[in-house]
RNA sequence: GGGCGAUUAGCUCAGUCGGUUAGAGCGCAUCUCUGAUAAGGAUGAGGUCCCUGGUUCGAAUCCAGGAUCGCCCA
C-alpha cells in the first residue's frame, strides 16, 4: 500500500453506478459474504424468514422486484442485529399454468388430447418447462442484491416436499378434517377442474349475459303463469323448482289476456309502462304450487318452495332453482326434497338429455334455448345484463357453478382458531388484521383442495373399488409397505406412476386405487415451513423454523399463501406460522393503470437495472411511498431517486478526495477525543445518534418509509450544513493548513464517522453503495476489519447526543437562512463582506446562537452579529395563544382567550415570556395565568432595513458599503475568478500555481490589501501585480468584476 | 350488490395525538454558490386537502352520506 496517498484506493474519474454495483457484486461472489454473513451469526436467536415460492415458468417484472427487496431488507437488518438468518429461496412448481404452458408449447388442448398425449410425458415437460426461467430469476435476484439462498432452494415438485405433504394430508385425514362431498362449485370446462375460491378471485370480468323473464305456467291455473327472471339460461332446462319468500307480497297482474306472478315491488320495475295488478297474494300462499317447467327434457317435483334467499333488489322475487348449478339452489333444494340433475358434461358441454343443444358448451347454448322458448310463447323478455361474472383465471372461459364431488379440508372446524391467531399477528398495515385478512376468515368456508388435473402433488387417498372405503397413506415407505413395493430412491411421487400403485383394501381386501385428483397448488406453498425441510422424516422437530418472524407477499396473497399458511399451521400444529407481514401494494404504470402482459405496459426490470443501478431502484421501492398503497411507477421516478443517493456519493468522494491528498488522512490515527473538537463535529455526531435510534427503531416497526427519510435528512444535513461550514478544515489534512484552524483531524475524524455510519444503517436498503463506501472507508485501512459492511453489527448511539448543541444549532441555521434571504432582498451578494448582522431574537435564542456566532459571520459574511434583545428595535412582536395547550384548558372559551391574547402588550410579554414568568389574562371575568409555554411570539418586520423573519426570530444586515469593505469584496470577487481559472486549466485542487494579476486601479488596491488571503486561498506560491505579461502560463483570461476590468495569467508552480 | 382502501401543489407522494401559516422531491421561474462540478444552495409562483353535511372553541385529520378510482368478494 503506498503511503502517499494515505492509503486510500484512488476513485474513479467518472463515477458509473451500474460498474460499481456489478463490481461489488463480483467481490461478494468472490468472498462469499452471504454465507459468511449467516454463518458468522450461527446459535444466535434465530429470526426466521419465509420466502413465498415465485413460479418461475414466466419473467419476473418489476413486481417481483418490489417483493424481493422488501424481503430481503428485514433479513438483512436483523442478521447486523445479530440474528441468525437463514434465508431460503423456493420455487412454486406445480398447478395449471404450467400444465398450459406446456399445452401451448405442444399445441394442444384440453385433458382428453393430454391423455392421449400421454401422462408421463406431459408431466415430464411441466417438470422442464416451470423451471424454464430459473435462471433468469437466479440472475434477477443476484442482482438486485436479494440475499436469498438458492442453491438450497425448495421446490414444491421434489420428491420430499410432496412426502411432506402428503404426511400433511394424511394427518389431516387421520383426524377426520378431509372429507368427499358433492358441492357446487366452480368450474372450469375447458379445463376440468373445479377452481379454489381464491382461483375465481382472479378471474372476475364483467361480462353481457342475457337476461331472461320465462313464463313457468301454473298447473291448477291455467292462463296465470309464474313470471320468473335468470341471467343463466343454459341452467333453465335442468330446473327443479322456483323459490319464493313467504313474506313477501306477490302481484298477479292482468296483460294481454293472460295472469302473471310477480313480486309486488318489482311490478313497476318489470313493467315500467304500467302494469293492471289484479291480485295481490302473500308468497306463503304460492308455496306447494306445481308448474310447467320451461324445457321437457328433465323430469322433476316442478314446485314453489320457501326461501329466505330471496330478494326483491332485482328480477322478479320468483327464482329459478336448478340445484346441480348454485349453491344456494343446492342448499334449498336439498331441504325440500329436489333432485339435481346435471345434463352438463366435465367438459362443460350439454349431454344427450338436452337433444336440442347436445354437445354445445353450456353458455353457447344460450341464444337456441331462448329461441326455442321464444317459439313455444314461453318468453315473455330478453335483454342484456351487465355484470361481473367469474372466469377461468388462466384460459379465460367463463365459469360454470356445478355440483360435482370434490375433496376437502374441514378449515371451518379452526376458523375460531385461526382469528385467535390472526389477532397476535403484526400486519403491515394493521388494517389487513381485522379487515381484510379477518373478514376473510369469518367467512370462511371448506377449503376444497382437489383438482382434477396431471401436474400436483397427488391426492395420497387410495378408494377400494370394492367397497369404496378410503385409506389416506402418509409417506413413501407406508405406500411401499402397502403394496409389497420394494423401496425405491428414485421414486417420483407424481402421476402418472403413483396412479399406478394400488394397495389392498383394509376393510374387505379388494384392490383400492389413488383417486384420481391432485392438490390444490396453494396446498404445497401453504406447507412450506415444514415441508422445505422435508418434516417429519428428515427433522423430527420444526424448532428454530416455525413461527416465521417475518413474511412478506403482495396484498393479493391475503386469500392465497397468507391463507394457506395459517390454515394449515392451525390444522396441523394448533399454531400460527408466523409472526409479522408485510403486505405489498400493487405496481401501477405511470398512468395508474395495473401492469399486465396484456395491456402492453409492463416495466422490465432490467431496464430499470441497467440504466439506473439496482441501488437507486431499491431505495426507491422502500422509500418513495408507503409500500402497501398502490403507487405507480416509472423509470424516471428512480431517477429521481438515484441524485438522492448521489447527494451522499458526493460526500463520500469529498471526503476520500481531501484525505487522499499527499497532506491527507487516514482513519486509525491519533484524531482528537470527542468531546474537544469544535461545536459543528458534537453536533452532526449528536444528530447521527439521533440518526441511529431513528432508522433502528423505524425497521423494528417494518417502516422502511420512515427510516429511509430520517437517512435522507441526515444526508442533507451532513452534506449541505456540516461539510459546507466545515469545508475549509479540510485542507491541509490532519494539521490543518495555516488559517484553517488546526483541527482538520478531528473534521475528518468526525465526517469518517458519520459516512460509516450513514454506510451501515444504508446496508440494508442499498447494499452495493453501502458496501463500496464501507470497503473505502474502513476495511481498505483494517486488516482487521470485516471485509464487508454485510458481516459488521449494526450501529449503535455512542453517547453523543447533546439536545441543547442541537438547539443552538438549529437556530443558528435559521438565523443564517434568514440573513441569506436578507441579502437576496437587497440584491447583495454573499462575496461582499458587510459590516454587521443584527439579530432580533428573544435572548433565550441570543444565548443558543452566542457559542456559534463564529458560524453565523462566516456563513453570512459579515464581520460581527450583533443581537438585539428588545425585538421592537427591528421588528414587531405579536403573541398569539398556543391552541395546542391552551385549546384542551378553555374549551369553548378559546375565542376569548384568543382575544385575552391579542390585547395583551406585545413588548411586556414577550420580556415575561422570556424570563419564565407567568401572564395573567381575563377570561370571562375571571383571571387565569398562562405559562410561557402557552404563548407563541412572532415577529413582523418594520421598514427600514433588510430583513428576514421567522417566528420569534428576524435578521437584519448593516447594507452600507463602507470603501474597506469595497475592497474586501473585490479581493473575493479575485479569488472567485482565479479558482474558476483554476478549474478552466484543468488543475488538480491541491496543485500550487503562480499567478500574475492585472486590473484596474480599484482593483490593484484591493489585491495590494488582500495579497496574502488571496494567495493563500488561491495556492499561490507567487503573486504578482502588473501590467503586461511576465510568463505564458497554462491559462490566462479577461474578465469585469463588479464593473471592474481584470487579467489574470496562471502557471503551474 | 357487499367489504376494504385511496382521493392533498402541474407530476410522484408525506402529513404523528384534531391545534389556527398543510409539507417534501421533481418540474417551472428568478437568483446564487462552487477548494464536492455528470454537483450544490436560496427564493418564488403553484392548494376548494374530492364533494356535502355533522361533531368540536378548532377538522386534511373524527363521524355520516355522496362522487371517482383501485383491490377483494358475491
Amino acid at each position: 500500500m503506498s503511503t502517499d496517498n494515505h492509503g486510500w484506493q484512488p476513485l474513479d474519474a467518472a463515477f458509473d453506478w451500474v460498474a460499481m454495483e456489478e463490481r461489488v457484486l463480483e467481490r461478494w461472489r468472490a468472498g462469499d459474504v452471504f454465507a459468511r454473513s449467516v454463518r458468522q451469526r450461527e446459535g444466535a436467536e434465530p429470526y426466521v424468514f419465509y420466502e413465498g415460492p415465485p413460479t418461475a415458468n414466466g419473467r419476473p417484472g418489476v413486481h417481483h422486484v418490489l417483493s424481493r427487496v422488501f424481503k430481503d431488507i428485514f433479513p438483512r437488518f436483523w442478521a447486523m442485529r445479530g440474528r441468525y438468518v437463514d434465508r431460503r429461496g423456493g420455487w412454486d412448481c406445480h398447478g395449471l399454468p404450467v400444465e398450459l404452458e406446456v399445452e401451448r408449447q405442444l399445441g394442444i388442448s384440453g385433458k382428453p388430447e393430454i391423455e392421449a398425449f400421454g401422462i408421463a410425458e406431459f408431466n415430464a415437460r411441466c417438470r422442464e418447462s416451470v423451471l424454464e426461467y430459473l435462471e433468469e430469476w437466479e440472475r434477477l435476484t443476484e442482482r438486485i442484491g436479494f440475499w436469498v439462498d438458492t442453491d438450497r432452494a425448495y421446490k414444491t415438485m421434489d420428491a420430499t416436499f410432496v412426502e411432506s405433504v402428503w404426511w400433511a394430508l394424511a394427518t389431516m385425514w387421520d383426524r377426520g378434517l378431509v372429507f368427499e362431498s358433492d358441492k357446487v362449485v366452480p368450474y372450469c370446462g375447458r379445463c376440468g377442474t373445479a377452481l379454489s375460491s381464491h382461483e375465481v378471485a382472479q378471474g372476475y370480468k364483467d361480462v353481457d349475459d342475457p337476461s331472461v323473464y320465462v313464463r313457468f305456467p301454473l298447473t291448477a291455473e291455467p292462463g296465470t303463469s309464474l313470471l320468473v327472471w335468470t341471467t343463466t339460461p343454459w341452467t333453465l332446462p335442468s330446473n327443479q323448482g322456483v323459490a319464493v319468500r313467504p313474506d313477501v307480497t306477490y302481484a298477479v297482474v292482468a296483460r294481454d289476456g293472460e295472469r302473471l306472478v310477480l313480486a309486488e315491488e318489482l311490478v313497476a320495475h318489470v313493467f315500467p309502462d304500467g302494469a293492471d295488478v289484479v291480485e295481490r297474494r302473500p308468497g306463503a300462499d304460492l308455496v306447494g304450487a306445481t308448474y310447467e317447467p320451461p324445457f321437457g327434457f328433465i323430469p322433476g317435483k316442478h314446485v314453489v318452495i320457501p326461501a329466505d334467499f330471496v330478494t326483491t333488489a332485482d328480477g322478479t322475487g320468483l327464482v329459478h332453482l336448478a340445484p346441480a348449478f348454485g349453491e344456494d339452489d343446492m342448499e334449498a333444494g336439498r331441504a325440500h326434497g329436489l333432485d339435481s340433475p346435471n345434463p352438463i358434461d366435465r367438459q362443460g358441454r350439454f349431454t344427450a338429455q338436452v337433444p336440442t343443444v347436445t354437445g354445445l358448451f353450456a353458455k353457447d347454448a344460450d341464444s337456441i334455448l331462448i329461441d326455442d322458448l321464444r317459439e313455444r310463447g314461453r318468453l315473455l323478455r330478453v335483454e342484456t345484463y351487465t355484470h361481473s361474472y367469474p372466469h377461468c383465471w388462466r384460459c379465460g372461459r367463463p365459469l360454470l357453478y356445478y355440483a360435482k364431488p370434490s375433496w376437502y379440508v374441514r378449515t371451518t372446524a379452526v376458523r375460531d382458531r385461526m382469528l385467535e391467531i390472526n389477532a397476535g399477528i403484526g400486519w403491515n398495515p394493521e388494517g389487513i388484521r381485522d379487515g381484510r385478512f379477518g373478514k376473510w376468515l369469518e367467512g370462511n368456508v371448506d377449503w376444497a383442495i382437489s383438482r382434477e388435473r396431471y401436474w400436483g402433488t397427488p391426492l395420497p387417498l387410495w378408494r377400494c373399488e370394492g367397497c369404496d372405503h378410503v385409506e389416506a397413506v402418509g409417506s413413501f415407505a407406508r405406500l411401499n409397505e402397502r403394496a409389497g413395493r420394494a423401496a425405491d430412491t428414485e421414486f417420483d411421487p407424481h402421476r402418472p406412476y403413483v396412479d399406478d400403485i394400488t394397495i389392498p383394501c383394509a376393510q374387505c381386501g379388494a384392490t383400492a386405487h389413488r383417486v384420481p385428483e391432485v392438490v390444490d397448488v396453494w396446498f404445497d406453498s401453504g406447507a412450506m415451513p415444514f415441508a422445505q425441510d422435508h418434516y417429519p422424516f428428515a427433522i423430527d422437530s420444526l424448532e428454530g423454523l416455525v413461527p416465521a418472524d417475518f413474511i412478506c407477499e403482495a396484498i393479493d396473497q391475503t386469500r392465497g399463501w397468507f391463507y394457506s399458511l395459517l390454515a394449515e399451521s392451525t390444522l396441523l400444529f394448533d399454531q400460527g406460522c408466523y409472526r409479522n407481514v408485510v403486505c405489498l401494494g400493487l405496481i401501477l404504470d405511470g398512468d395508474g393503470q395495473k401492469m399486465s402482459k396484456s395491456r402492453g405496459n409492463v416495466v422490465e426490470p432490467w431496464s430499470v437495472i441497467d440504466t439506473q443501478g439496482a441501488d437507486p431502484f431499491r431505495w426507491y421501492l422502500l422509500t418513495a411511498q408507503s409500500p402497501w398503497d398502490a403507487s405507480r411507477f416509472s423509470v424516471d421516478a428512480v431517477n429521481d431517486s438515484r441524485r438522492a443517493l448521489l447527494t451522499l456519493w458526493n460526500t463520500y468522494v469529498f471526503l476520500v478526495t481531501y484525505a487522499s491528498l499527499p497532506d491527507g488522512w487516514a482513519p486509525g490515527g491519533d484524531d482528537p477525543a470527542v468531546a474537544g473538537r469544535p461545536a459543528s463535529d458534537r453536533w452532526i455526531l449528536s444528530r447521527l445518534d439521533g440518526l441511529v435510534d431513528r432508522v433502528t427503531a423505524r425497521l423494528e416497526d417494518y417502516d422502511t418509509l420512515g427510516a429511509g427519510r430520517a437517512i435522507d435528512a441526515f444526508v442533507d444535513e451532513l452534506s449541505n450544513w456540516y461539510v459546507r461550514v466545515s469545508r475549509s478544515r479540510f485542507w491541509g489534512g490532519r494539521q490543518g493548513e495555516a488559517g484553517a484552524g488546526a483541527d482538520g483531524g478531528a473534521a475528518f475524524a468526525t465526517l469518517h464517522e458519520c459516512l460509516v455510519t450513514v454506510a451501515t444503517l444504508l446496508a440494508p436498503f442499498c447494499p452495493f453503495l453501502a458496501d463500496e463506501m464501507y470497503r473505502t472507508l474502513v476495511a481498505a485501512h483494517d486488516p482487521d476489519a470485516p471485509d464487508s459492511v454485510h458481516l459488521v453489527d449494526w450501529p449503535t448511539t455512542r453517547g453523543h447526543a447533546d439536545p441543547e448543541l442541537e438547539r443552538s444549532m438549529a437556530a443558528v441555521r435559521t438565523v443564517v437562512g434568514l440573513g441569506r434571504f436578507a441579502r437576496a432582498e437587497s440584491k447583495l451578494k454573499v462575496r461582499q463582506p458587510l459590516a454587521e448582522a443584527v439579530v432580533a431574537c428573544p435572548p433565550a435564542v441570543a444565548r443558543d446562537i452566542a457559542p456559534l456566532v463564529g458560524l453565523v459571520e462566516d456563513e453570512l459574511n459579515v464581520h460581527a452579529v450583533r443581537f438585539v434583545t428588545d425585538p421592537g428595535e427591528l421588528v414587531e412582536v405579536t403573541v398569539k395563544p398556543n391552541y395546542r395547550t391552551l385549546g384542551p384548558r378553555f374549551g369553548k372559551s378559546m375565542p376569548a382567550v384568543a382575544a385575552a391574547v391579542a390585547a395583551l402588550d406585545p413588548a411586556a410579554t414577550a420580556r415575561a415570556v422570556d424570563g419564565g414568568e407567568a401572564v395573567t389574562i381575563a377570561v370571562d371575568g375571571a383571571d387565569h395565568h398562562v405559562e410561557p409555554a402557552d404563548l407563541l411570539l412572532t415577529a413582523s418586520s418594520t421598514e427600514g432595513y433588510a430583513v428576514g423573519q421567522d417566528a420569534g426570530v428576524a435578521v437584519g444586515l448593516a447594507t452600507d458599503i463602507t470603501p474597506p469593505l469595497r475592497l474586501e469584496g473585490l479581493a473575493r470577487e479575485v479569488v472567485h475568478a482565479v479558482q474558476n481559472a483554476r478549474r478552466d486549466a484543468g488543475l488538480r485542487v491541491e496543485e500550487r500555481i503562480r499567478l500574475h494579476l492585472d486590473g484596474s486601479g480599484l482593483l490593484r488596491e484591493a489585491i495590494d490589501a488582500h495579497r496574502d488571503a488571496i494567495a493563500a486561498d488561491t495556492l499561490a506560491t507567487a503573486l504578482t501585480v502588473a501590467h503586461g505579461a511576465p510568463f505564458a502560463g497554462v491559462h490566462h483570461d479577461e474578465m469585469v468584476l463588479d464593473g471592474e476590468p481584470l487579467a489574470l495569467r496562471i502557471d503551474r508552480a
